[in-house]
DNA sequence: CGTTATAGGTTGAGAGTTCAACTACTTGTC
DNA sequence: GACAAGTAGTTGAACTCTCAACCTATAACG
């Protein structure tokens, strides 16, 4: 119906098993995540993103910036991973609008838990179900559609 | 860290993307539906394989394959539907656990309004950001995600 | 047949996300 | 310097989603 006189046929093809897989692999990565640690896969991002920074700390903005967050998601996030005990806040010296979240030792090892079930969903969903040739494009895929965003706003 | 033991750097570097892309274009694609038509895109995609049934009418369980949904997202999500008088339950004739959801005309209306701003989001945030054979590997990668997943659970 | 298992679907509570409004600080400009 | 405009971040309400519990109807099996 509709959307076929729009999308071409092979569009359509790549776009419906676009949305399905994503679907897929977003609802098992979240399943097996809130079962494992206890978190959805949002919030895994954000420890993983803490541990991998110098002082294991980032700015609020940077941090939503990489992970793809809006300001109020994230600051949302991050009261609940404080209120665990696996973020910390503190004042950001060179402006006083900032904030820093830090990951504590607490929040480390949480994530230290849940990485390696983490990888191996990752794994299992997405990497074996691919050809290696077939990584490549979807990194390229994945490449072009956010630099069109950042491009065409 | 942790996750570059497991992944190689080709490995991280496709699901790093992936996860960015997928981020976007699912933000992009919900506040676009949101401000045009009120519903986010998983009620989009409800309206639009009723639409695209014979009869404009599903079983429960078949659209929630179809829409990749859960039972439970579907059900809530067809209650809201209903409420806004653009989906009807019916019981099903041949099974009497079964309820069938129909899509009305006002649904339909709806649909058809939102339907050529959707498809406009899809190719500036997708299509157009890719090559052809970008488009058809893209195909290939989602199905074949999907197939895994049937087979391994 | 009667019993048990399974499939179809709904519900309510708890958790996460979005949007708009808001505070507070910084930057640009005249 | 003062004032407008922009940046950083938070908050609460409305909405969606998940999970587990639940009910009903069909299927399987002895």
């Amino acid at each position: 119906m509709a959307r076929a006189q729009w999308l071409t046929s092979d569009e359509q093809r790549a776009w419906r098993a676009w949305v399905a897989s994503t679907i897929l692999i977003f609802d098992a990565l979240d399943r097996q995540l809130q079962q494992e640690a206890g978190i959805p896969h949002g919030y895994y991002e954000i420890l993983a993103r803490l541990s991998e920074s110098g002082g294991r700390a980032l700015r609020m903005s940077e941090l939503a910036k990489q992970t793809s967050s809006s300001r109020s998601r994230l600051s949302h996030a991050v009261a609940r991973l404080e209120e665990r005990g696996w973020v910390r806040r503190r004042n950001c010296d060179t402006d006083r609008r900032g904030q820093l979240a830090e990951l504590t030792d607490a929040g480390f090892a949480v994530l230290a838990a849940a990485a390696p079930g983490h990888v191996a969903a990752v794994r299992k969903h997405v990497i074996d179900a691919l050809e290696p040739q077939q990584i490549r494009q979807l990194a390229e895929i994945g490449e072009a559609i956010v630099a069109g965003a950042a491009t065409a706003g």
